[in-house]
DNA sequence: GCTGAAATTAATTGAGT
DNA sequence: ACTCAATTAATTTCAGC
């Protein structure tokens, strides 16, 4: 089964938090911090590959060095629960790039979006792009100053 | 300058758009893509490394491939918005894996988190981990049901 | 499933335009 | 700032335990 939670052990979690700081990491740093081989670590990344644990390596880039200094969060709440308005809701946000994050939500909000743009016009023309491809009665969104804390790791 | 905006042209873009997908392309694959030679394309990673732009490299795992099922939204609004306070809070939450991310906000809500956790019950827990290192009268918590979108990708 | 070494492939440096 | 070639370092495969 694909979805299914496989068993790590201390080396498997070792591994991924190491990763999930510094995927740049050689094997051999790698290894050598874990007192493995460094092909027993590799037979592990691997394995952890290809049973989805590791989704894939990327890089980060500051988003405050590219002129993205404003992320929003966006409250939906919707009275079509409807699987089709969900499906162009989903595709309409999901093609714009702005779009960071995107959740159904449990409770008041139904859907609850992270968006990352340059500064309050530039959110005003994603939201515009947005409710320009799906109706959005009540939509409510909170800016946020100081980004305090981002991580990309998981807890393992 | 640090944290000054650095000017990109379309290939520094490109690169970036590439590598925010998939840091484990080989130059020369993406140097091809892009028409660049592998040692012009390697000089511009580099440089955009040394800018701060490209901040790291991380490898990226499955949340529910490793159990984590829920993602959890955490408001906090305080009455103490001394920096001390801030600081004792930034430095609790910052220290829980769970919280992956913490800003300050704008408007209503002064602190907004989001916390990656197994469950209700892994939920609780790491909630009173918070409250015990900060006492945090206004708190409320949405939950996700369902990641419909999840980009690490900046738009550049 | 591991080690250690060999083979392959990729990253980095350097010379020259 | 680029290309192309040379060097160095990393990853991946293979033989044996």
């Amino acid at each position: 089964m694909a979805n299914e939670i496989k068993k790590l052990d201390q080396n498997d979690r070792n591994i991924l938090k190491a990763l999930q700081q510094d995927a740049s990491l050689s094997l051999e740093n790698l290894a050598a911090q874990l007192s493995l081989s460094t092909n027993a670590c590799w037979r592990r990344i691997k394995r952890m590959e290809a049973d989805g644990i590791i989704a894939r390596r990327v890089a980060i880039v500051e988003p405050e060095a590219v002129g993205l200094g404003m992320t929003a969060f966006v409250a939906v709440r919707t009275n079509d629960h409807s699987d089709q308005w969900l499906k162009k809701f989903a595709a309409a946000a999901s093609g714009i790039d702005e779009v960071v994050e995107f959740y159904r939500m449990a409770g008041e909000v139904d859907y609850m979006l992270k968006l990352l743009v340059r500064d309050m016009a530039d959110y005003d023309r994603v939201y515009k792009k947005l409710i320009k491809a799906v109706p959005l009665s009540d939509v409510s969104a909170s800016f946020a100053m100081e980004r305090i804390k981002y991580e990309t790791a998981v807890p393992v």
